[in-house]
DNA sequence: TATTTGTCGTTAGCTCCCTAACCATCGGCC
DNA sequence: GGCCGATGGTTAGGGAGCTAACGACAAATA
């Protein structure tokens, strides 16, 4: 998430000042925001950066981490449809196409077309895949670790609460991907 | 932030039984980064989509509210230097070299040589860009608002200290971008 | 059976941001 | 005064993600 923001918050008495100018400013609304972004974003690069040094992104990861997860729970063995890791990874098809071209050319994932309809593929994971995951993973869950060490249990639980409050809400205000067969025929 | 996770979060029976794999992983820690960083990203996407109605990049929102910011409280009269700037909106110069041509292409910012130290530029607002400005913030402050109308005051005043809490720790791990005179002499 | 409609994956072209490398200039030091 | 490191801003090149458009195929419809 490149900020949408400054390096240094405005602070809180710089708030009320501009809400003066801009009556439409809540203060304590803006503050939390504010705040709610940064520390998002640092907790991504706090992560990204490991994942960058074995040349991961955070697109090849949500591949990666879709596949690896798929295998279990399910009876079906870690191969699944470009279209359906690009909706697990909220990331267009196309982009999908360039993710999986990539991880294909270093050996990580396989794409085999589908003998039964034509048009699908089925991307899986290679061995070296799972074995850079185990490589990776073990530090990449001790910095989440890490970066929520100053939170105890109690306190994770109210910020989980308040965060899906925000989140519920950012939903309901996201553009309707098409709402309910909201055809215009 | 484009995410670094699955439109769907793991459901936390899931993150359980992945911490019997993944010793490492913390599940309640694991489930709070992956609520902070969703909840982030949402917001982020809410607002940044208006502001791509008008055409204003978070890149771009962030120079031309630096400028905007710097009008008030100091004497200077809104003029910033490139280097400045990309030092406020937490951007690499080259970066800020970019985004300055095409704002300046748009008729947003002007940019003029320093007479004193010839190496320097000063940034600054057009009419044009204060006027834009003044029509797309009211409505960008009713969105933070909005995002945040499920919280009272004090559920805010409990977000932002657990996310300071958080970010303080971030920022620790981020790796020093200079530290201390570390030179290698 | 033949046609339309929808889906799947891909391509082309764009924006944003990054790193690495460059010159020009300033300021201190001999 | 003349080098020299530090600091300006810029350029070149690359990766990631997006939209819009496409051809191939499957499924629904007539």
């Amino acid at each position: 998430m490149p900020l949408l923001m400054l390096k240094n918050l405005p602070r809180y008495e710089c708030l009320l000042a501009a809400a003066k100018e801009f009556p439409d400013l809540d203060p304590s609304a803006c503050e939390a925001f504010l705040h709610l972004l940064r520390a998002g974003d640092e907790c991504f690069r706090a992560v990204e950066s490991n994942l960058a040094r074995h040349n991961i992104s955070q697109g090849r990861f949500g591949v990666l981490m879709s596949l690896l997860n798929n295998c279990r729970g399910e009876s079906s063995p870690t191969a699944l449809s470009p279209a359906e890791l690009a909706d697990r990874t909220a990331v267009t098809r196309a982009t999908m196409t360039g993710l999986i071209d990539t991880l294909e050319r270093d050996g990580l994932v396989t794409r085999v077309p589908d003998t039964e309809d034509r048009r699908m593929m089925a991307v899986g994971l290679t061995e070296k895949a799972r074995t850079l995951l185990h490589e990776i993973l073990p530090d990449h869950f001790r910095r989440m670790t890490a970066l929520m060490q100053s939170l105890d249990e109690s306190e994770r639980r109210t910020l989980v609460q308040l965060l899906n409050k925000i989140q519920e809400q950012a939903a309901a205000m996201a553009p309707p991907p098409a709402p309910l067969a909201a055809t215009l025929s």
